[in-house]
DNA sequence: CTTACAAGAATAT
DNA sequence: ATATTCTTGTAAG
């Protein structure tokens, strides 16, 4: 295992557990967020360790202090600039980026980012690209759900996704469907 | 290139 | 609530 020397990690505590952040200190930018369900598929060795980062590591400190208020429901956005967007493809770069645009504590269904992404019946394809969201959390795809107001599917457990709604003001009726009176 | 999927949607029952 | 059918972009072969 080549450990890239550029690539950096930060393990950082929130409810839900530990969430592991790497850091590409060459490009300055975030390149991945592990969520404490996906810890199996990080591997630390793979990395550096952030607090190694001599004095300047104001960028990654910054990125976690986003972090640390998205994960408390807080609205923030964090500086997208600040992503590597490399790691992703051109369909997933555009489902992700209007995945942003859903304001906080709102959601929007798959179907619909489908639509307004011009593939009016490619709600599946959207479900694939934010399963595979190298950012979550930052990138909310908390906020996407089923066209009937169930959850759908979340890399971080559904658990996480329903919490992450809750503390974003939404409410959940007794079928576990999110009374969303409107969708974005 | 072909195939098998995936965090869906619409429809009917 | 469950079953059926229609979908599209991706990764793997």
């Amino acid at each position: 295992m080549k450990k890239p020397q550029a690539f950096y990690y930060f393990s950082m505590k929130s409810e839900f557990g530990e969430i592991a952040i790497v850091w590409r200190h060459d490009k300055k930018k975030l390149m991945r967020v592990f969520l404490p369900s996906q810890h199996r598929l990080f591997k630390s060795s793979d990395y550096k360790d952030a607090a190694s980062l001599k004095g300047n590591n104001s960028a990654v400190r910054k990125a976690c202090k986003i972090m640390d208020m998205l994960l408390e429901g807080k609205p923030g956005m964090f500086p997208l600039e600040m992503l590597d967007w490399s790691v992703a493809y051109p369909f997933q770069r555009r489902v992700l980026r209007m995945e942003c645009r859903i304001p906080h504590g709102m959601v929007s269904t798959y179907g619909r980012l489908a639509h307004k992404l011009g593939h009016a019946r490619a709600a599946r394809a959207v479900g694939t690209a934010l399963a595979r969201n190298p950012f979550p959390v930052i990138i909310p795809c908390h906020r996407a759900i089923r066209a009937d107001r169930s959850l759908g599917g979340y890399a971080g457990g559904l658990s996480m996704k329903q919490r992450l709604l809750e503390l974003e003001g939404l409410q959940f009726d007794r079928y576990g469907r999110v009374m969303a009176e409107r969708f974005w």
